[in-house]
DNA sequence: CGATGGCTTGAGATGTTTCAACCCACGTGG
DNA sequence: CCACGTGGGTTGAAACATCTCAAGCCATCG
């Protein structure tokens, strides 16, 4: 990742990134409220991470695939306030946070890494907000498969087929939708030649359509 | 902020906030798109931020308040991806990121704070996102009100009283629901004898009531 | 004092949810 | 290897919440 380190600093960064763990599938990579120590990076496998009221309401705040980071809630109060959940069996590199603070200081470039991690994560954050807060069903749905067949793109997979690893409520929780509206509208899309859904098999036929619902041109 | 410095030290840290700005009512603190050189700490006054679309919806991602911090989202693009637009005139300290990434390198409370200045943010996103995705009107103006008058508590305000600096539809923003249902769900609260109303002054007559509302008990 | 922007309220339209029934794919165990 | 059970997915019809459009009101400020 950083530049120009000799074999002493290489070791030191080895250091954080040499603790793996296992995840199966369904089971919590980290909960709600349990203590924080480390931020996670995938490997292998797909996460969902989710939100949860008192009264068992529960709010999917993202998909997490290879190369992502994972644990980013639990800084500012020492323990998550989020879980984190393998949607398929996955291996994680566990970095530990206080590591990263030491390291850092000795990395600028690994400093602003970090800096523009977490700033990341903020942006998307409101990417999602601007989705929940002022699109329709059917805008929320394309921008949600655009983004991840945009995502899965930058990691070698096709640009226009993909296998979904999350159920129609799981994204329906994502999009501030019911499963029923995520079927339905799977439906619509496949009804209008732009996509074909099998389960979760998805090949989009025609990006151009999506993109024209999840942008749509002012009406001049 | 930080304990345990010399002279030398806190020199340089008042070289990093004794930069001042005013911005009028109205005007822009920075605007989307902008090259990002600083966050801002701000001294007095409020803050809306929104992110827009091209076909000119609009988004209100947080209104801030004095002691916040805006302007993280330009970190990972170097440029601002979204509008801060001062509602009252206020007074900003600019805080020259490179300088922060700088002294935070040596004042390894600094670099914590810093980490979870950005991290509370994620997590008080994650909370939109719960409220856009699965609450009612009437829940999400009651979190919002809770929200507000707490932040203003905390600065030593009233616990009951406030004053909007915003309009509904800046609120209905922020809430994903349009100014008309914001009025209606202002009136409604007003006749069930939750709050007093009138225009931009609010008075909470009966905190636990809206408390119930955001956060209602499972129906056992 | 009039103009303006912000706020309120009503009535009808609309999109999403709810409830219900049914179907399908998959995996397990007999 | 088939049968069955189960969780996930689809579809329909009615209910519901919010939005849209419209009119009118109020406070503020030049």
């Amino acid at each position: 990742m950083p530049v120009g380190l000799n074999s002493t600093d290489l070791d030191r960064l080895d250091e954080v990134v040499n603790i793996r763990r296992k995840v199966k599938r369904g089971d919590l990579l980290f909960r709600n409220g349990e203590a924080f120590t480390s931020l996670y990076a995938i490997k292998t496998g797909f996460f969902k991470t989710c939100v949860t009221t008192e009264d068992g309401r529960e709010q999917v705040t993202g998909f997490q695939m290879a190369g992502e980071i994972m644990g980013l809630d639990g800084i500012v109060s020492d323990h998550h306030s989020c879980n984190a959940i393998a949607l398929e069996d996955a291996l994680v590199c566990v970095l530990p946070f206080s590591h990263l603070e030491t390291l850092s200081r000795d990395f600028p470039a690994l400093q602003h890494h970090m800096h523009k991690i977490m700033s990341r994560e903020i942006v998307r954050e409101h990417g999602v907000m601007l989705l929940l807060g002022n699109m329709r069903a059917e805008e929320r749905l394309a921008a949600f498969l655009l983004n991840l067949v945009q995502r899965l793109h930058a990691r070698g997979f096709s640009q226009s087929e993909l296998v979904l690893r999350m159920t129609r409520e799981e994204i329906g929780s994502y999009l501030g939708m019911k499963l029923e509206t995520v079927s339905r509208t799977f439906s619509k899309f496949s009804e209008d030649g732009i996509i074909d859904v099998k389960q979760r098999d998805v090949r989009i036929l025609d990006t151009n359509a999506l993109t024209q619902l999840y942008n749509p041109q002012p009406c001049n």
